[in-house]
DNA sequence: TTTATAATTAATCTTTTACTTAACTATCTT
DNA sequence: AAGATAGTTAAGTAAAAGATTAATTATAAA
């Protein structure tokens, strides 16, 4: 069934708020890690580890300069999120429109 | 800071790829566990805790007729992935298109 | 060349997750 | 009432995830 590992899963990747975090910080550009731990409450190697599952997920990218490493975003996997979103989207906004009027119809006519 | 315990994070709920297809089942309309089961391969138990880790993120919800459970998709937290991926999407979708570019520049001109 | 800096890797520990088997509850059928 | 059915809860275990401290690598500065 060849499913894909865990490790390399991008909906695992971002189920941890620590590495959403660290994907949104990196939507500024690319950063050295020491600029990704100034907003960031962990210690180095932590903070490492969780470049780690990014990177190994895609979803990051690394480049050495000097004595710094420099990380970017790749956000191409995220697509993959963004995919089953769009396709389970329909469903759930008929879904939740339904309820509306549920709502509405019970409790009077909050957004005609 | 008041974090959502992790048990509760609809993004730790959808990471695991058993849950999507629940998910997926459920968007068919209520079914009674055994119906789920058939499309699964996993013991009774197992599938029961998931359910359960569905239910505790809000996703599903549980009703008893006789004695089988129903359960039916309630997607209402399921906005919240919808949100971080709409808010975030915008960039990517600027960080994609200036990648094609260069793929456009670099090997010709796949889709003007 | 020694020392400092930036960050990772290694080793270890704790906690959480996922799964399993066994026991249980509630309902339906006979 | 005695089974059978539908599913959960409990208890235990193994593996994975996350964090920590300590050791290591690579580069830069003194």
């Amino acid at each position: 069934m060849n499913r894909r590992p865990a490790h390399e899963d991008v909906f695992q990747a971002i189920a941890h708020p620590a590495r959403r975090k660290l994907l949104e910080l990196l939507e500024k550009g690319e950063l050295p890690v020491g600029e990704l731990a100034k907003d960031f409450h962990a210690t180095p190697p932590a903070l490492s580890q969780h470049l780690t599952v990014l990177k190994k997920a895609g979803l990051v990218e690394e480049r050495r300069q000097g004595r710094q490493r420099l990380y970017r975003l790749t956000p191409e996997p995220l697509q993959e999120i963004s995919d089953w979103v769009a396709s389970h989207k329909a469903y759930w906004v008929v879904k939740l429109a339904a309820l509306g009027g549920y709502l509405r119809q019970k409790h009077g006519n909050p957004k005609t």
